[in-house]
DNA sequence: TATTAAAATACAATCGATTGTATTTTAATA
DNA sequence: TATTAAAATACAATCGATTGTATTTTAATA
């Protein structure tokens, strides 16, 4: 089976016209006679023609496609900002290129540059936990392709992003416990070369503060944050000498290995200990007792992030291309840190 | 700022070589000599030449990018199989394109044409609730444009899927409920053109039959399996004469609604009312009384379907494009069913 | 050194659409 | 009817890379 593409130049051939009116015809151009127009378009319907769009961007130098890179796809916050992202890019005239780094630099580095292969206008990202160097950040601003940050940012000078404020995430969640009668409480922190969790902390540290209690190096603990890893901090915060009676966490999938295993141990959440999350997972509502947390809508994140982004590339204007735009979280709370 | 591309011909103006000699050089070409090579290679790094994909893919027609159409990215089961879907298509070289239908017949038909202006080389789809007038895949088929159903496929003649095998796992689920004990079982059913419902349904319907139970018409309630739709199925049917103690709801939200609401009547979950549902979403291992449900991978399906697809891509043999590979599904039991 | 085959490189067309400029056609006006 | 402006259409170059063919250079052999 042969494949037949259909092109101007078919169409052109058969009508007995030439290529350029064609084209100018099927984009409705004021250049061409309404019943010339007529006759191309119909004929165009009849051959089942379909504009090649990689001719098109050649010639254009425009693509209309933004990539987006992201740690997991699966992820739910993650795959609820592509929601967000999707339909507002689709909303605008875009096509959105998808791509996971999980969590490698290295991927990172080489989806950058399949995108920019591809003539992406525009890219948002979310990093990997991994990535500690920004020169592939760099690449992107020396070829004047805007980007902005969502979520998960890095520290360089002149860019965009849309994050919601962390550090007052953080003093919110860990006032909430200190407020509900606990003061010695520990804190799950991710890789501290993610600016997200670094104000997650600084947050947790201020809310101490003005609470005056004492902060406890000890009491922190960096990992991946995966289940497993809270279950280990979990363990670790049990085996100190101080009696902790209060945690927050850095995401919702760490607090749930804690719960878990405290369960397990018959500690009883929140008398004995209190937990907070971070993201409002799904899972989170449902687990037993129901996970207090920081409500981080993916969806809106993802929508703003795009707008942003796409203003950036019809304006070409600076003023854009330094902005951050930051969403207010809120805190849910639910039995996981309620004193009755 | 400019907006500054390298080509082939800056290279080769540069260095006063042809630009054909540029690109055969920059392919590792043989008919180059390796001195030759190096000095071209060399100066594409120092301007920073990247490859236009758009100027390569126009001139091979051949774009090595995939699309993927999903009704909702983030549904965890679909954000699984994209998850495998990307890895794979990366692995073997390609690029993907990620759309959602949002459930919507219109939408999914406008994707496939913006899919096939972007020249994509194959489709995964997953398609919407709303479809039941399958034109659209005609189009593709005359364009001689490989593509795979994973998961919601469509009774169409001649195309290739990569399912689950739902009438077994239905009749698994259904099976299971009666050997605990559970005669008299409602279903919770889906949009009846989507063969999976279809199918999940003649499974329930198979294993009554064996079991020598009477199929009831008025126990079977079909929805949109929204958490709503199974609270409101729930209240149908204790509101039925006969007495259900067990439900087998086609996916697992609306078993969770339905677990949600018998909660808050106090009805005893599964003494009085066991239930099973399908898919295996994360909430369920957590919700109390854990819910038995089907176990379906994602990721294993994008994996496995994305494989499918590009060999049907590489392999132009009409072999490949008519093939279903069917997943064997296993039941997870949980507390929502078992018999203590 | 002359001849010749092989290796290396250059030439030119092409993928499909767009767009500035040139030319032709049509319609309006004298 | 001749003139002229406006409308419609055609011509030709272009986006950036690839590739078959032609030409030049190099190296091997007589």
């Amino acid at each position: 089976m042969e494949k037949i593409e259909v092109t101007i130049h078919d169409i052109a051939k058969i009508l007995g016209i030439d290529s350029s009116t064609v084209s100018r015809a099927l984009n409705n151009s004021s250049r061409v006679a309404q019943k010339t127009k007529d006759k191309i378009q119909e004929k165009a319907r009849e051959l089942g023609y379909q504009k090649n769009h990689l001719a098109t961007n050649l010639r254009k130098s425009k693509t209309s496609i933004l990539g987006v890179v992201v740690p997991r796809i699966s992820r739910h916050f993650f795959s609820s900002a592509i929601s967000g992202i999707e339909e507002t890019a689709y909303r605008l005239g875009y096509t959105v290129i998808i791509c996971q780094s999980l969590e490698q630099l290295e991927k990172e580095k080489n989806i950058l540059d399949t995108l920019l292969a591809n003539r992406v206008e525009g890219v948002l990202i979310s990093i990997s936990m991994e990535t500690q160097n920004y020169d592939h950040f760099e690449n992107l601003k020396n070829r004047n392709i805007p980007f902005v940050f969502f979520d998960r940012h890095c520290n360089i000078p002149n860019n965009s992003n849309v994050l919601i404020d962390d550090y007052q995430a953080g003093f919110d969640a860990t006032e909430h416990l200190i407020l509900n009668g606990k003061k010695c409480i520990a804190h799950f922190s991710g890789p501290q070369n993610l600016e997200i969790y670094k104000n997650r902390f600084l947050g947790y540290k201020a809310a101490l503060k003005k609470h005056n209690i004492d902060f406890i190096e000890e009491l922190v603990l960096s990992s991946s944050l995966m289940e497993k890893d809270g279950i280990e901090n979990t363990k670790k915060v049990l085996a100190l000498s101080l009696k902790v009676n209060g945690i927050f966490s850095a995401n919702d999938v760490a607090a749930i290995g804690a719960i878990k295993f405290l369960k397990t141990k018959n500690i009883n959440i929140p008398k004995d200990i209190a937990i907070v999350g971070f993201s409002n997972e799904p899972i989170s509502s449902v687990i037993e007792p129901p996970l207090t947390t920081i409500n981080q809508s993916g969806f809106e994140i993802g929508k703003t992030s795009a707008e942003l982004l796409i203003s950036q590339i019809t304006n070409k204007s600076l003023e854009f291309r330094n902005k951050t735009i930051i969403i207010k979280p809120n805190l849910i709370q639910r039995k996981s840190s309620k004193r009755d």
